[in-house]
DNA sequence: TTTCATATTTTGTCCTAGACAAGTTTGACA
DNA sequence: TGTCAAACTTGTCTAGGACAAAATATGAAA
């Protein structure tokens, strides 16, 4: 019982997928979907379910499929690459499926309450590596199989960011070194890996400031300045291209002066293979840890060094 | 001395300026402005300047006045007009001054301390009105005139988030009545209107589920189902065409279930005057404490009513 | 077989030029 | 002075064409 089918005009298709006009408009010439109706003035009117399909499209385009071999295809094909994508890996850790429970039930409050539960037991440090690290993979290859609604990755990411914030709040310190500048380059909206390595480097005594995400790098040179921060770093999710990762990467090294180090982090340079002049790529978080020593070690002259 | 000079191409234009592509082609040819030089292929590449004084007109125009009117002008004029519009409505307020130059400074903990301050000198009530609000259109004023680099911005919403989320957490009660579900539509990514929606109802008693920004109409619906919520509200920034505004509201409003009310705050609705079927629309913030208080009397049917 | 350079295809985004509905201003008339 | 239709303004849509950058296929050398 159907009361009212929903249409949507070509410029909110684009809002809601984040596919260009252009492009679903050469699609429909190419492939011969989005078929929309046409309002008065020859306007396109997208149906419902082709701006579903879309999204659908759009996650098997992210895990490295060509529009061609997707965007003419039925609801029911595209189901089954996504199925075949299913396949892969399935990274399973038995305690962080309860809190899997508790975003697919939709209770917030007893999912915030269960991970600060979990940072206390755990220690911030262990609570990152084998609680969040493990459960943001699980969600993000949940989201990828088409298993978890967009609501339930923005309720989830809601309780973390919380979560974090509060602990970060209580270890904050202005005064102390090295002083730090996080952010993400424009084109990486995800700002829970930049929370983490927040929280990672207060906890390791870091003074540090968050732009944000987005920072073109003009603005980083400038608010480094600003704040005469030591150390830059810069978080890359997944669904960012590695070319995109390494020629910003470059692009900033380049812009920032030849002192002040600068460190990337996240899921997006995990699978970073070449070494990048003057930049310092983080595996796991923990590796913050051991640089922020480091640094201490290299920057600071000691008075009194023993050789 | 400069270096380089700094050129954008209209991707880039559309996203720091907020016109679109069309707009921009379609305002060259009528109004001989901006002139962009071409690149190899034809392709237009902004000077920064000619970027800068689009932000300008785009002030202007949300204004009130007319694109024929500004479009052509130099700089000079413009911030004549600019003036003239500033002096209608003095955002300036004695007490919030202290607080920009903090912010020029760059000094971004005693900024959130003496937001911190002005919260529990003023009451979270008159601290969002009288403080924040005016403070917003402060920096926003001085971002669309290109007195404010982005990376100022950037650490002042992350300071004013911090104090927010923090007052917020201490309000928070999940058994409340209404359920009040918070989100902005996508294309809108400034989550600082919908913080302040959540501090005030948060205030009123009511119960919030945040989803962050940029949530599609669909995943609002099954949100509501799934958190039964009595309440969705949407945020709006100045950003954000007003053409979009109705649009994008009157989408939600044909999608959500009759019964569930639909309430629109922040700047990007002040401007909206024509009325939208089923859609409340929130002027100051204080609306929405006494939309809670109208909610409950009319949806929760009281038990011995007087008469 | 693997590695690397080169050719080919695919794909997104830009271009021009024209059209028109919705919103705003103007001006004639009561 | 207020009302209402005509005229103008403005943003966003249309079509069809072009081309660089990315991805993939091809083939020659190790």
């Amino acid at each position: 019982m159907k009361t009212t089918d929903l249409f949507f005009d070509i410029a909110t298709v684009e809002r809601e997928t984040g596919i260009g006009k252009d492009t679903l408009r050469v699609w429909e010439k190419r492939y011969g979907f989005p078929l929309p109706v046409r309002a008065e003035r020859d306007e396109r009117l997208y149906p419902q379910p082709q701006v579903e399909q879309l999204r659908l499209i759009k996650r098997l385009i992210g895990n490295g499929l060509r529009p061609a071999k997707v965007v003419g295809l039925g609801v029911d094909e595209l189901n089954v690459l996504l199925a075949d994508v299913q396949t892969q890996q399935p990274s399973q850790a038995a305690h962080i499926l309860p809190f899997i429970q508790l975003i697919k039930t939709h209770q917030a409050s007893a999912l915030r309450i269960a991970l600060g539960r979990a940072l206390l037991q755990q220690g911030l440090d262990d609570f990152l590596s084998k609680t969040i690290t493990p459960l943001n993979q699980l969600v993000g290859e949940a989201w990828m199989r088409g298993e978890m609604r967009i609501f339930e990755e923005h309720l989830y990411s809601e309780q973390i960011t919380l979560v974090l914030r509060n602990a970060i709040s209580t270890l904050r310190d202005a005064d102390s070194s090295p002083r730090v500048l996080l952010t993400t380059l424009p084109g990486e909206e995800h700002s829970l890996g930049l929370l983490m390595a927040e929280a990672t480097l207060s906890l390791y005594g870091a003074s540090c400031v968050t732009l944000g995400v987005q920072t073109p790098t003009q603005e980083i040179v400038s608010a480094v300045a600003a704040h005469r921060s030591d150390i830059v770093v810069l978080s890359f999710s997944e669904a960012i291209p590695a070319q995109q990762v390494k020629t910003g990467l470059q692009q900033v090294r380049v812009a920032l002066p030849a002192h002040i180090s600068l460190w990337a982090g996240g899921s997006g340079v995990a699978r970073q293979r070449v070494v990048i002049e003057g930049v310092q790529l983080m595996g796991p978080l923990s590796d913050l840890g051991t640089a922020v020593e480091q640094w201490r070690n290299t920057s600071v002259p000691l008075p009194h060094s023993i050789s």
